[in-house]
DNA sequence: CGAGCCTTTGACCTACGTCAACTCATGTGG
DNA sequence: CCACATGAGTTGACGTAGGTCAAAGGCTCG
């Protein structure tokens, strides 16, 4: 149905600025893929054959190393791109692994059709260099955190911002609308996933957050505020 | 001098695929920036307008928190392009601070120009979305060591890049061939210029490196390598 | 209903940060 | 060209944040 993949295409930044005729052209050389709960798009290792822009569902982007130590980077919603990053270096491998949180949905194209549109469409180019630069900017800064603060300050900021990019009201507060484990936001922080127990658990017992199995509810997201920003 | 502005960028990953006839029209749209040792190109807060690549010296990249914690994100040698991501972004400012480490030059094209030239050769674009995805996952896999190796295993990996990146054969070895202090080291790894002081002590007495007032010499690159990827 | 996950909590330990004191280059200016 | 001020580096003593491991309880989903 090319139509619902041109209106899929509606709004995501990574074709901001084509045309609706345009659009319904880039929409014809997609191709949708789906991956249930627990699935991967693709592997780390596996040729980087496809870029892909996520229509619906969460994706967590992964990194592990030989040891077998796995980092979360980030996790895509929907109109984020994802695996572009590698597609476009011709020959080359995904360096991370991409696999659904919950059922998720994607439009695909291959790295050479990509750059074929990037080459008719340079706006398209432009926009990729664009949104890799700002994901850039984005782990630049968790890095900086990584390195200079406590891992309390590190949770809460990590917990603050899934909230605002993920986050769905509830009557209690603002709650994290994917399944989210201790261990997650422990491959999220570089901590484990006792600390991030310990923490929750205090921030529990302080009535900032309610938790429940791999869920979690920011109350009071001022005072996690001042935990995040705490100039003491 | 266009000419010899042409020829700087001869080679440069940004422009290439160009003709040169091409490059020269590029060329010509570029002015000359110099810095002196410890001088910045830009810094963060400036409104992002110019697109940096470096022709000559090393420029560092750092990023500096709210507390004034200061981080070496990268050091940019001859041919690298810098201040490109934010300048993309209009409107915006530079996320980090460009400072030369010894005297340096580069070219400059403000970012309205570097759009154009981008829309008019769309492999610029092309070129520049890899480059910052290169620069992502190199990122990423520094990150990933800051969540999961101990100090003195990343401390060697930082030394190794460097030494790769811009290392010079002399008698002993293989010099850092730029002036880098325990302290930038520790900026790099997430660590304090004690940790970094004991770590390179404890290597020199072992014969692993000479080191001298801001120089490092590796001599036993293959057992700096076997800290850096040991699997025990 | 049962088998795994996810989570909690406690006890212990250590890698590394912090701070202080000292030495040694270096490059600058008198 | 020497002297001194400054910034880089070293080393020791000490404290602690948070990692590690073990044990056990509760969801949930098959």
């Amino acid at each position: 149905m090319t139509t619902s993949r041109t209106q899929a295409l509606a709004g995501v930044p990574l074709f901001g600025g084509l045309e609706e005729i345009e659009l319904a052209s880039v929409a014809g050389d997609a191709s949708v893929r789906r991956a249930a709960s627990g699935r991967a798009f693709f592997r780390a290792g596996e040729a980087a054959t496809r870029v892909y822009v996520l229509v619906a569902g969460r994706v967590k982007v992964t990194e592990v190393s030989p040891e077998g130590h796995e980092v979360i980077l980030r996790v895509n919603g929907p109109g984020d791109l994802f695996g572009g990053v590698a597609a476009l270096v011709d020959g080359s491998e995904y360096p991370v692994t991409a696999r659904a949180l919950e059922t998720s949905e994607a439009l695909a194209w291959s790295g050479q059709v990509m750059l074929a549109l990037m080459r008719r469409f340079p706006v398209v180019a432009i926009n990729a260099a664009r949104l890799v630069a700002l994901r850039l900017h984005a782990l630049q800064r968790v890095h900086h955190e990584l390195m200079t603060d406590r891992v309390e300050r590190r949770i809460a900021r990590a917990v603050l911002r899934l909230a605002r990019e993920a986050g769905r009201r509830v009557e209690s507060g603002v709650e994290i609308d994917f399944p989210l484990s201790r261990q997650d936001l422990a491959q999220m922080t570089g901590t484990t996933l006792f600390t991030v127990s310990r923490t929750l658990s205090g921030w529990q017992s302080e009535g900032l957050v309610t938790t429940a199995r791999r869920r979690v509810v920011v109350c009071q997201p001022e005072r996690l505020v001042r935990i995040a920003d705490d100039l003491s």
